[in-house]
DNA sequence: ATGGTAACTTAGTATACCTCTA
DNA sequence: TAGAGGTATACTAAGTTACCAT
């Protein structure tokens, strides 16, 4: 936990050498714009449930301030030259040139003929390594079914064919899908933010009509049964569906609902139901119960039969065709109709999310493609042909007025492309975070309010991880912020708190409300801005009253192309988990533990990010199953080894050959035993640290794949131990490109 | 500058699905 | 061979950022 080698401390200690204009001579200007009047000091977290699941004891939080002190001395090792200098971010001015094989983010004019071997090269090697392991992996199989061929009946003999049918069939369809796949990653760039030249696809799926109720389900009103229309009836059941979520029970919600429901009925249905509280659902609920269970008890056929239909859906409208290639959308279907829930305490929680029409929705294709049909009846809203995006089809959501799009799946061109540059802009401010760090240290001492308010929060920004933090418009939204948007509610400062000095506490909900507590010592000058930015401030005023995201971002890109403040989560996300796997580094560790470390060295990250989950409803269930097998497992062992011990003695002194065989087999047992053993007790481990938090987030989001590519390359793990098939497919770009010398 | 919004990324949760075990 | 348990996927809300109009 040595911050002494990060820069951060070093220009501290610089600064306490040299103390400098303070904080006094800055004329505080008074608090200009923000039309929404944020007055009274809200208090937290009140009633939120999931707020409060996810509490941090403090001591977890001050764990949390360690693992990022941990990271900070990671940010400063030796850095290697930087392999693209003259990487140009903005779309615009992004060219490519057409004669060299470098990265298509870069403008290097020296060409980088290195790099195009160094990628055959990869090519051969995952061809060769995939071939050997599906030899070793067809080998086992056939040994595997030798052993229990003749001992076993004719029957299971055949479901072990079978199964090895399926398997192989399995790994003919990977490699098909492997040769099919379009290595898009090798070819140029378009220019200016040209996305497409060709695109078809076959619109969106829309959700089935609603089917009204069956005669004897019945709504009641005050005691009496009424039938409703269609559109208040499917209503109805929206909210009948969701009764046994507690949210139904909340004011905010059933008002919500109740208005909205009231504008689907007609004029008599209207001036009969005034009072949601004599709504009697009941029948409707119990319907809803049924069919669930119906469902889940379906005969395999059945289940077969619908999930063949899906797939028909699924070949039908999931794929489109972009520029000769054939790719999977992410999103085909419009979004069904329903009540919203928003996420914590939203205002807009239990609101009518109206059903989409043809005539809501815009088409984005070619305009030499064949042009979607729109349901029989009806037409598109719009059908235009813009190649500058990259959504297929859109709509205007009613609860929020916001655009939802059609667009690709992550292992397509379009995104893979964007994932790609997200992080070579990331290894981009790695080679200038020093002096952008340097430069906000500077920027503390600023004449300007508004510079230093920019600095504390670039501070917080880089140490924390925080997010931008953007304006929301109050009484849309649930109460959220980010760093720009911070209230003097949310940071409470301690002068000294547990022996560490000029500690921020900062306790507020961000993003998804998802509370962010944390207790985090920070350089004097900082602390004394802080105290300087809440002075004659009300819990509810905006700690940074001179600073928004814009100006934020607008100074980022000014000292390096591209820079934004999420490049830095991206940035310090990812040189954490390298840094992090470099420390747990450990040849002599089993996969498991290697694979513990590997997820140990996710987890900083995910802490960083504060990337948490609620606990598995079924954790302590399982933990404590865990906990019993190891138990057995452990009595197993001792078992296995007094008959080892006895069967030595009996072995002793006699070179009769089947005792010492007895005695291997023993020996072996008990190797076995231990194996098994670690392995579980490494995996209670793992599930244990991993209680409330989801490493899945930053795995997808902040994680350049290249790192842990690289990883399993040096440590001879197998890929698919940390990605799974989704992983592999998004990632495919990096698989491909990346060896084992690859450096973040 | 400010404000609005289009476009796209990031986020957690519900549920479908798969695998292993009793 | 069901069903428990765990993982993958679907879903969609909630962010960020660029861009445009005023």
């Amino acid at each position: 936990m040595a911050e002494d080698s990060n820069s951060v401390k070093a220009v501290e200690k610089e600064l306490k050498d040299n103390p400098g204009s303070s904080g006094d001579a800055i004329v505080v200007k008074p608090k200009k714009k923000k039309a929404k009047a944020k007055g009274k000091a809200k208090p937290q977290h009140e009633g939120k449930e999931k707020t409060h699941r996810k509490m941090k004891t403090p001591k977890e939080a001050s764990m949390d301030f360690e693992d990022s002190g941990d990271r900070r001395s990671q940010v400063n090792v030796k850095e290697e030259p930087e392999e693209d200098p003259d990487f140009v971010i903005k779309g615009k001015k992004r060219k490519r040139k057409v004669d060299n094989t470098d990265g298509p983010f870069s403008t290097s004019e020296a060409p980088l003929p290195k790099k195009k071997k160094k990628k055959k090269a990869a090519e051969e090697g995952q061809e060769n390594s995939a071939t050997v392991k599906k030899k070793i992996k067809g080998t086992k199989d056939k040994v595997k079914k030798e052993e229990g061929g003749h001992s076993v009946s004719t029957k299971k003999k055949k479901t072990k064919e079978e199964i090895e049918a399926a398997r192989a069939l399995k790994i003919k369809k990977k490699e098909e899908e492997e040769k099919q796949r379009w290595r898009w990653w090798e070819e140029e760039k378009y220019e200016d933010g040209i996305k497409w030249k060709f695109l078809e696809h076959k619109g969106p799926y829309f959700p089935p009509e609603y089917q009204t109720l069956p005669d004897d389900v019945k709504f009641y009103y005050n005691g009496k049964p009424v039938k409703l229309s269609l559109p208040a009836e499917e209503v109805a059941l929206f909210f009948a569906q969701m009764m046994d979520h507690e949210y139904t029970t909340k004011e905010v919600f059933r008002n919500n609902f109740f208005r909205d429901w009231r504008k689907e009925m007609t004029l008599e249905e209207r001036q009969l139901i005034m009072d949601l509280n004599k709504c009697d659902f009941g029948e409707l609920h119990a319907m809803h119960k049924q069919k669930v269970e119906a469902r889940k008890n379906l005969s395999k056929e059945e289940k077969l039969v619908n999930k063949e239909a899906n797939q028909k859906i699924v070949d039908e409208y999931g794929y489109c065709v972009l520029d000769h290639h054939r790719e999977r959308i992410g999103n085909f279907k419009i979004e069904p109709p329903g009540l919203f829930r928003g996420r914590g305490d939203h205002p807009k929680q239990g609101m009518l999310k109206k059903r989409i029409q043809p005539e809501d929705a815009i088409i984005n294709c070619s305009k030499d493609s064949r042009i979607p049909e729109p349901p029989a009846g009806h037409r598109w809203k719009e059908v235009r042909h813009d190649n500058t995006v990259t959504w297929l089809a859109s709509w205007t959501e009613n609860v929020q007025g916001s655009c939802k799009y059609v667009m690709l799946n992550a292992n397509s061109k379009l995104k893979g492309e964007k994932d790609w540059e997200k992080y070579e802009v990331a290894r981009k401010l790695k080679t200038c975070v020093d002096a952008i760090r340097a430069q906000y240290q500077e920027d503390l001492k600023s004449k300007q309010m508004g510079t230093r308010q920019r600095a504390v929060a670039l501070y917080f920004i880089d140490k924390l991880a925080l997010r931008a933090g953007n304006e929301k418009e109050e009484g849309e939204t649930a109460d959220t912020v980010g760093c720009c948007s911070l209230r003097v509610e949310h940071i409470t400062l301690h002068d000294t708190l547990d022996g560490q000095k000029c500690v921020v506490e900062f306790d507020f909900l961000g993003k998804d409300c998802i509370r962010y507590y944390n207790k985090v010592p920070v350089i004097k000058r900082v602390f004394k801005n802080l105290k300087l930015f809440m002075e004659n401030k009300q819990g509810g005023d905006d700690l940074f009253d001179r600073l928004n995201t814009q100006l934020l971002n607008k100074h980022l890109s000014s000292l390096m192309p591209g820079l934004t403040a999420k490049v830095f989560r991206t940035y310090n996300a990812s040189i954490t988990l390298q840094q992090q796997l470099k420390e747990l580094r450990n040849m002599k560790e089993n996969v498991a533990e290697k694979l513990l470390s590997y997820n140990r060295a996710n987890r900083a990250v995910a802490i960083l990010c504060n990337h948490q989950r609620a606990p598995p409803k079924t954790f302590e269930q399982s933990m404590a199953n865990l906990q019993a097998k190891i138990d057995s497992r452990k009595e197993q062992l001792d078992l296995a080894k007094k008959e080892l011990k006895q069967a030595k003695k009996e072995a002793k002194g006699s070179s009769d050959n089947k005792l010492l065989i007895v005695v291997e087999k023993k020996k072996k047992a008990v190797q076995r035993c231990e194996e098994q053993l670690l392995k579980m007790e490494v995996q209670a481990t793992d599930r244990e640290e991993n209680k409330q938090i989801a490493l899945s987030t930053s795995k997808l989001n902040y994680l350049d794949p290249r790192i842990s590519v690289a990883w399993c390359k040096n440590m001879e793990v197998q890929l698919d131990k940390i990605y799974n098939k989704t992983l592999r497919d998004k990632f495919a770009w990096a698989i491909d490109m990346t060896e084992h010398d690859f450096v973040f």
